[in-house]
DNA sequence: ACCTTATGTCAACGGCGTTGACCTGTTAAG
DNA sequence: CTTAACAGGTCAACGCCGTTGACATAAGGT
């Protein structure tokens, strides 16, 4: 797995600090806080190993003692955002409102790194925040009684379902500025102007539209997904044994991810 | 808007259209096509100007002729997939097949040029074909009977969830090879092996998360979000003037009056 | 047949991630 | 307290990338 000549050395192992030169004293954290700061300050394309180099006081080239590339910063990058979320999330108990409540916290903190998020949110990092979400969620839905399959599968749609929301509205908040009030006015400009003769439908709910797609669509997908979900728990306790919906059917198999 | 000195001339204008060194006539819609199977064949790193160039037989600059920039490259790239999306669905009548058979061509649509769908799938064109698309899946709910308010929401998340979905699984399949297949390596090295006394609901679950997480979601998502909408149209038709589920909060609420 | 000019070509710029070689302060062993 | 090993910071260089400005030339209206 870690060759011999691997520049990078485990966190635990490291006992030489030396400072650069112009006196910093690295470490994984500080990297990845620094990284993040340039995101949230400067957008995603400020991320660059040279830049960071630079706002970090170091030789660029020395973030390679710590990560093994570009690819292994950014999957610490979302490990650090996955905790900040998880620790300020309390659950209470209730299954339903703990999920909901923890997808909004999700799409919260994406939302407020947008530019960490459009570029991390579809990784899996493997990395400990990361496990203690999947335990935490898993462990919501197998004590409100859902069956082992039904759980990894709720579990994934809607960990997923957070995720590409959180990437979709962090892309279009990390827009630059012309290109997002180009958007918006579209709805004004192109939609609500469609003749009824044309365009009937549009036209009949364009008020209803001009004021829904201002929003995001997460929170009414997500609480529809957690209407199905309950659902899927009335039928399972209901009629015991009984295989529930959902269940992935062969044709779809085609969409997997390879 | 478009300034003097722009290397691009609108596509109606041209008219000397010469031969590169290797004999090749170029044209928007060649290049447009070439850049796909460029995607297809060699995936997503295959696309950069110097290759294209390469595949076209002609010099790579002689693209910037025709597109402004590589987003603006990827931009006609991803209109011509909406095109070819709408164009080979046909709406059979039934409400929840027809979005059902949409939302998996949009995604299928997208993970087969996964670059493309990564960068434009969170745009608002205003284009014809987005247009239409709006306008036919409003007709569609309108039409199974769900009141224009329950429409335009349930529009909104169908179209967003099937988008974000499909920007998220792209995202995936675009990654590096080298970080794709240690992805897939991380559910089995370290999810699959961490011990039941310490993570009791992974160990448990570890064999259906295998399974599962290989996976996109998003059918089962898609399901799910079929369903509820399903139940919403039952109690709307059931107790005529109910105000659906769904409906936004008082706090989202930004009102809109005729 | 000419002249404009659209369009293909070429060379070059600056920026990127990454590597291998080098150098030096820290630290652990004696 | 000394000293030798070596983790970790630095440097120079490689091969990519997108993009630009200058140049060459064939197409096509006149």
């Amino acid at each position: 797995m870690t060759s011999m000549n691997d520049r990078v050395v485990p966190p635990a192992a490291r006992r030489r600090r030396r400072p650069t030169k112009t006196g910093v004293v690295l470490s994984e954290e500080l990297i990845v806080e620094t990284a993040l700061r340039l995101l949230k300050e400067h957008g995603a394309d400020a991320l660059t190993v040279r830049r960071l180099g630079l706002a970090l006081g170091a030789d660029p080239t020395a973030l390679y003692r710590y990560f093994r590339d570009t690819d292994d910063l950014l999957l610490a990058i979302a490990d650090e955002l996955i905790g900040r979320t998880l620790r300020t999330w309390r659950p209470a108990g209730d299954w339903r409102a703990d999920l909901r409540d923890l997808g909004l916290r999700i799409h919260a903190g994406a939302l407020s790194h947008p530019q960490a998020a459009v570029l991390s949110s579809y990784r899996v990092t493997g990395r400990v925040h990361e496990i203690e979400a999947v335990e935490t969620i898993l462990g919501v839905l197998r004590r409100a009684g859902f069956p082992d399959p039904d759980a990894v599968r709720i579990y994934h749609a809607f960990v997923d379902q957070s995720l590409a929301f959180a990437a979709l509205d962090a892309a279009s908040l990390a827009l630059p500025r012309a290109a997002r009030d180009a958007e918006a006015g579209v709805w004004r400009a192109t939609y609500a102007r469609l003749p009824a003769d044309t365009h009937p439908h549009i036209a009949a709910t364009a008020r209803h539209l001009l004021v829904d797609m201002r929003r995001s669509a997460y929170p009414v997908a997500l609480d529809m997904l957690l209407t199905a979900a309950a659902a899927c728990l009335e039928e399972v306790t209901e009629h015991a044994g009984h295989a529930g919906p959902f269940q992935a059917r062969a044709e779809d198999q085609e969409s997997a991810r390879p």
